[in-house]
DNA sequence: CAAACCGTTTAGAATAGTTCTAGAAAGAAT
DNA sequence: ATTCTTTCTAGAACTATTCTAAACGGTTTG
């Protein structure tokens, strides 16, 4: 077993990032990255911190996310205004996005074929394709 | 010349989406439609209206984007939290977002194919499907 | 046309989500 | 240990948006 230096994984991930692997950080990887992927706004991160036994403050959860995101841990997903959605999946892929529930959903990238994208324009360079499939329910 | 009736389309499309033809629907609807298809937020028609002769509140800016949205005259596009996008081109199409910028363009449907398209999850039909392509300054 | 009716507008208050601030705490370096 | 610097915290501030209650204005009726 590997319980003696449980989190060197995410420690080291975290340091590669060039972020102090600092109590709250690590408590908050834990949390994310432990167990399958996820997607959660920070306000929902910080219950769930309250919730068990981490102490966080809601504007160093709000850092964190910041700082996973720009360290490519997590990515931000803009599908509400007003509410930003975080998802611990960095594979490609896209989402489904259930308008009444707010909830999302992974959608692999081969169930989505983009065969033409236009260029960029001028000067400009694509850092990202979104594709959200905004779902309601039938009412067949 | 017409200029007697100078907004009877605009009238007619407000009565048949159940909004009452007011003057701060019409003047709004007039600065919307009037010259080819926008992309703003609601701070900035707000302005935009203030400016010119129209005096409106920011309250009925909002109530009045979402009426026209929910009529079907223009619709909302969601690129960044905090902040809403409003886009007066009903055809189908996508975006290009400009990361620093805050600026939006229009991507012609057709210079986006999507091929293929995952099922949508049991009792749920798909309403829309967005695809942002985000864009940055390429630093070549 | 007047009166009444009800949808609409308004200013300002309220709210939600997020960011900022200044001081306290805690890793890291010496 | 001491210092240095980053990070954390609570709470204030801020931004975008929605709500509220009262005033207004189209519209319909008599």
């Amino acid at each position: 077993m590997t319980t003696k230096r449980p989190y060197s994984a995410l420690i080291d991930q975290l340091k590669t990032a060039g972020l102090r692997p600092t109590r709250q950080r690590l408590a908050l990887a834990k949390l994310l990255f432990e167990g399958g992927n996820r997607h959660f706004t920070a306000e929902q991160l910080h219950a769930e911190a309250m919730g068990a036994e981490v102490r966080v403050s809601l504007a160093t959860v709000y850092n964190t996310l910041h700082q996973f995101n720009d360290a490519g841990l997590l990515r931000e997903v803009v599908v509400e205004a007003g509410r930003s959605y975080f998802d611990t999946n960095m594979d490609d892929h896209h989402h489904f996005y259930m308008e009444g529930s707010g909830e999302l959903q992974d959608v692999d990238c081969d169930e989505v074929v983009l065969t033409a994208l236009p260029d960029a324009p001028e000067g400009m360079k694509v850092s990202r394709v979104d594709v959200i499939i905004r779902l309601n329910p039938a009412n067949d």
